[in-house]
DNA sequence: TCAAAAGTGTTCTTATTACACCCATGG
DNA sequence: CCATGGGTGTAATAAGAACACTTTTGA
């Protein structure tokens, strides 16, 4: 029979990719480690799993631990474990990812703050372990989810413009869009209230406020309705080369 | 300083949801557990993943272990690790689904193949563990993923006719679809090859057979095609209540 | 009065849907 | 000659793409 204590050696984390988006741009809350292994070098924001903890509920530790917020998006993406991506022995990691608002988040220990950073999606590289792969990958997810469901609106402050919904599309999508599609496609979802108030203190035409109606969103749901924005098509190729007589 | 040693207890598995496609329907492969806990239930095939094993490597052989199949269509989907989801102790999960050809698969080791089924995914309940669970998010991936990308053809034969393939996507997608649209459709990818061979042994008329094209399709992904199938959308309503004057 | 961003419709093109009959084969 | 599934096209509708000017505000 096998020594099934062989395989209780082990160990687990959780590490969280935490989307936030300030200034038009998608960025990414980063830690700089005190210890080794990558002493002094970034990586994303995670923690061992307690012994007696489920995944999720440490993956929300991590998120509360650092930001103070609960009640946050929060998804699995996928599960990390080479055999040698952990200096300290066999550790498989579960990449999280969370979307939040940026303008409700402080630092929750002002002693970290020092070593806790917004950085830009785009600017980013050199992560510790494999946690450029990490990052990767839940920047697919977002990706492919913020395509797919109503998610975007958990990055935004509860009042938003239009334009401020566009650019968050633009920046996840890396893409430009043209803002009277955009505009007409989002209105005729029918999910956004109109506020009926607008922008105050900028040197321009003030824009319109909307909120996100996630009670219409559920109800919707509930009645088959599917939340879609199309992927900007290259052109299928079409011609067909007859090879049979 | 915090105890590691506490961390490094646990041990994690691979769980591996094998999808076989067969006279119209699909198809699950599940083991009868020969010990406790659940002796004489029927699981998901998986085991523990060894010390010095990557993940995926794994998965690959507890397949091939079972199927003698290599260089299968294989992909992780998601984690379970809830705290008391295995009796011996923490473990936690990995969830892979892969695809196989139903017609090259011969069991294996002959000894095991009392305790080895395929079964009608429609009516598998009542797995060991959470593998219920599991089952069912590899389905939901599926779902995706045959909309998304060209996977229908790892669970066909080589040369299948487009009412087999039309079959099979009913059978995944749990619907009808149309044979005049669905035609139209997958033909006008073009990346299937006319054989220009027909069935033999059929009491009607016979179809011609066909091939999926991977080169083309490598091809064409190269060059920006994105393989799509329409979800089939419920009528997403539209009435607005204009709640302002 | 200027700069800056907000806001707004129409036309064209492409993709999706709905739908019914004749064809080829084996028994 | 019959039963069985194979194979085919068109018209209507819906969704997406392209595109430019006027409006409102603060400075």
């Amino acid at each position: 029979m096998t020594d099934f204590n062989e395989y209780f050696k082990s160990a687990f984390t959780v590490d969280n990719v935490i989307f936030g988006f300030d200034e038009g741009d998608l960025k990414v809350l980063l830690m700089k480690r005190g210890e080794e292994p990558y002493k002094d070098k970034f990586a994303l924001p995670g923690y061992f799993v307690n012994p007696n903890e489920d995944l999720d509920a440490a993956a929300k530790r991590v998120l509360e631990q650092l930001t103070g917020l609960r009640n946050v998006f929060l998804e699995q993406v996928k599960t990390f474990g080479t055999v040698d991506r952990h200096p300290a022995g066999r550790v498989i990691t579960i990449a999280y990812f969370s979307l939040i608002k940026i303008s409700h988040f402080t630092l929750q220990p002002a002693s970290i703050a020092e070593s806790v950073q917004w950085r830009s999606i785009s600017e980013v590289r050199g992560l510790s372990f494999d946690h450029d792969e990490i990052l990767s990958a839940c920047f697919d997810r977002l990706k492919w989810l913020v395509r797919t469901r109503p998610v975007g609106f958990e990055l935004l402050p509860r009042k938003f413009t239009l334009t401020e919904l566009q650019h968050l599309y633009e920046a996840i999508l890396e893409t430009k869009l043209d803002k009277r599609n955009f505009r007409k496609k989002i209105l005729s979802m029918d999910l956004l209230i109109d506020l009926d108030e607008t922008q105050e203190g900028v040197a321009h035409r003030p824009a319109r406020l909307y909120q996100f109606d996630r009670n219409k969103y559920e109800q919707f749901l509930s009645e088959g309705f599917s939340f879609e924005l199309k992927e900007n098509k290259k052109k299928n190729k079409k011609g067909k080369e007859e090879s049979v007589a």
